[in-house]
DNA sequence: TTCGCGCATTGATTGATATCAACGACAAGT
DNA sequence: ACTTGTCGTTGATATCAATCAATGCGCGAA
């Protein structure tokens, strides 16, 4: 299960990897703020496959990313599930100010997050609206993030969908590079990730040994991929998306 | 072009018939704000077809859709354009305390807007946190739509998507019933329809026709449809929704 | 009116993807 | 080792949607 910490110290070195918004959040704090923040901030260890938030439940966590790979997943009344979402280092979840959530979180692979108690982390933003602007804000990009998503699902062909969204992670993950290439880890089963983009895993394995085939990737196992032509795969995606003439 | 209007009157019937995030965050302001705020509201109307916000233009407006419909559309580098939301009434536009947008609003129909300076209404939100909190609250909900959507189009079929999307849409407007069925107006051409739930105008139309052929709606015009059989309508949008087993 | 022009619709064809089926690799359990 | 199950992959076929082509309709401009 779950193995909180309270090790300020691995705190406070995650929080200073992570570069992200946590730490523009804390940067506009007042000092003691930060410190008060910090000490109810836990690390919490997420096994792949666990929930974190599930679903109609109130969290009672907001939840920022240290690594690894969350989903965010659509339950349908039927127990059916759908991913409308990924959650990659950086990225913060739950729903400050408001209800339920309306989907379940799940990891896909292990995951650290820093794990804050949901009412204390609300009164600190009440007390310090430069934060919670900070946090609207965020929201704000999300929304663009969502909105990139749908454009990439939209995309014609499956080949493209799946070049697109390799874009996209490759852009959003801190890439390893090895020489001039760079690697590409996908946390998701074939079976997910053609959940994710409307596909059947068939049809991506197809898609992923094609866009080998063209000197654009090169597979390394069924979860790693080097990029070989960055040009090429950006070029893939973007290539004959579907699209208005004026 | 746009008509801005200054007329008091008609605001406030504007506002009050529209009974959406607008009023409530009204209410959740002091009387003396909430008539400073109306003081600098103008009613806006906009032609079909023309924009209410260019694309990477830092709009000076934010604006609330008293009636009719706009797309958000994404403008990609090679000026090509692509649908990735839609506004209709009670639905607010505009990136409150943040850059440019980043994507065009444009009018689908003909439009009604209250469109406030976006300075003064940035302020009235930092003055009152309540305010500000619905207003995030508010984006939180957005949020799902835009997720929601998400899940429309990984629909597997053209008919399937179209059944979401009326129903959505059905859902979404304040319907006019006729006796026991509904009217939905669909406010885009086949070609931006089509291009919105990512297929081809003859798709959409014959799509369309099947429906007819079912029984479920009955076609008006090429914008209006009766709903007969809403039932069957949201088990077709559900029906076979690419989905994980477990 | 008459001429285009864009839009919706329909038909015929081609191309892409889902589906069905089978196989090898691997891991966990017996 | 043997079984069982899952996963990725590959092949053959069927289904669906894009594409090409043509028609009629409504509408604004000449």
């Amino acid at each position: 299960m779950t193995k909180p910490t309270t090790s300020l110290i691995a705190l406070k070195d995650a929080v200073s990897d992570s570069n992200g918004l946590l730490e523009r959040l804390l940067h506009s704090l007042p000092p003691k703020v930060t410190a008060e923040l910090m000490e109810l901030a836990t690390l919490r260890d997420v096994c792949a496959g666990e929930a974190v938030v599930e679903r109609g439940v109130r969290s009672e966590e907001i939840g920022y990313v240290l690594n690894g790979t969350l989903a965010m997943v659509q339950i349908l009344e039927d127990g059916k599930k759908h991913i409308v979402g990924l959650l990659v280092p950086t990225d913060i979840y739950g729903r400050v100010f408001d209800g339920p959530s309306n989907y379940q979180i799940e990891a896909l692979t292990p995951v650290r997050t820093i794990s804050f108690p949901r009412g204390p982390f609300e009164q600190v933003l009440r007390d310090n609206p430069d934060a919670e602007r900070l946090f609207l804000v965020h929201l704000l990009d999300e929304m663009d993030a969502a909105r990139e998503w749908l454009l990439l699902i939209s995309g014609r062909k499956a080949v493209d969908r799946l070049a697109s969204f390799l874009t996209i992670l490759h852009r959003r993950s801190q890439f390893k590079r090895v020489g001039s290439s760079a690697i590409v880890h996908v946390p998701l089963t074939r079976k997910d990730l053609a959940h994710y983009l409307g596909a059947r895993p068939e049809t991506l394995s197809r898609a992923f040994h094609e866009l080998a085939e063209k000197g654009v990737l090169r597979i390394i196992d069924p979860f790693h991929f080097e990029i070989v032509d960055e040009e090429a795969l950006i070029k893939a995606s973007g290539d004959d998306l579907t699209v208005l003439d004026d």
